[in-house]
DNA sequence: TGACATTATGTCAAATATGACATACGGTGC
DNA sequence: GCACCGTATGTCATATTTGACATAATGTCA
C-alpha cells in the first residue's frame, strides 16, 4: 500500500496499546495494521479451536505451512484477501468477521471470530 | 486467492440477491465478493458524499483515476486491501468498515460506511 | 451540434503477494 | 543424547496487484 511501511511486526501480541503514536504511521495505516493483527489472532484461535496443526490447516486451505506461520505472524507479506478468506473457509461467519475488524470494543465474553 | 474466480463484476449494482449459487462459487469466494462490492459501494458513496471527482479522489488517495474506476466498479483486480485502506483515508472508521463487511442486516437508515 | 468534464476500459512495467521448499528453532518423550 | 512434531524464517519462481497512461464511453451545458 502507498508507502508500503515494512515494519517487522513481533508485534503478535499487543496488549492493549495500538500499534500507531511511535513510529511515523499515519492513523489510517495504522488502523489497518491493527485490523490485519486482530485477523492473525482469530486464525490461530481458530486453527487451534479445531486442533489442527499449521500444516493441516495448509492442507485444508491449499497453502502451506510457511505462509500459515506468516499469516499468524501478522507478516506484512500476507493480504488482507488471504487473512479474510482463508478465515471464511475455517466458517467464520461475516458478521464474526466484522466484529473482528471492527477491533477495540471485545463484547461480552472472548475475543470475536 | 485460490482459484482465482475471475469473473467479470458487472455486478456493481446487485439489488439484493446474492452473488453466490447461479455461478459455481463457493460459499467462502461469494461471501469474499460481496464484501468486496459492499466496500465498492460504500467507497463511491463517501466520495460523492465529499463532492469529489475520481481524479480528486485519485490525487487524495495518490492513486490514479483509473484504479479509483475500478476499485468502485467491484472490478476484480482490486484487492480488499486496497479497498479498505482507501476508505480509512477517507476518514472511515472501523466501526463503520465493520457495518459494511457485516453485510445482511442494513441497520437503521441507510447503507452503513 | 460542439466543447468540456467525468467515468469506464484496456494495457503494461514495476511492485507486491503467494505457495513451495529448505532449514532452523523449540518442545516432548524416550 | 536422539528422534519426532510443530512452528518460525528465509528465499525464490510464479502470480497477482498497482499506478500510470491512452482512449473510449457517457454526461452536461450551452
Amino acid at each position: 500500500m502507498r508507502k508500503r511501511k515494512r515494519i517487522k511486526l513481533e508485534a503478535a501480541g499487543w496488549t492493549g496499546g495500538s500499534v500507531k503514536d511511535f513510529l511515523g504511521l499515519s492513523e489510517a495505516d495504522a488502523v489497518l495494521i491493527e485490523m490485519k493483527l486482530a485477523l492473525s489472532r482469530s486464525l490461530r484461535e481458530r486453527r487451534k479451536k479445531y486442533g489442527l496443526s499449521q500444516v493441516q490447516l495448509a492442507e485444508r486451505l491449499q497453502s502451506s505451512q510457511s505462509r500459515i506461520a506468516k499469516m499468524e505472524a501478522g507478516d506484512p507479506s500476507v493480504s488482507m484477501d488471504l487473512l479474510v478468506s482463508s478465515l471464511l473457509l475455517l466458517g467464520v461467519s461475516s458478521t464474526d468477521l466484522a466484529k473482528t475488524i471492527r477491533g477495540e470494543g471485545r463484547r461480552k465474553s472472548g475475543r470475536a471470530a
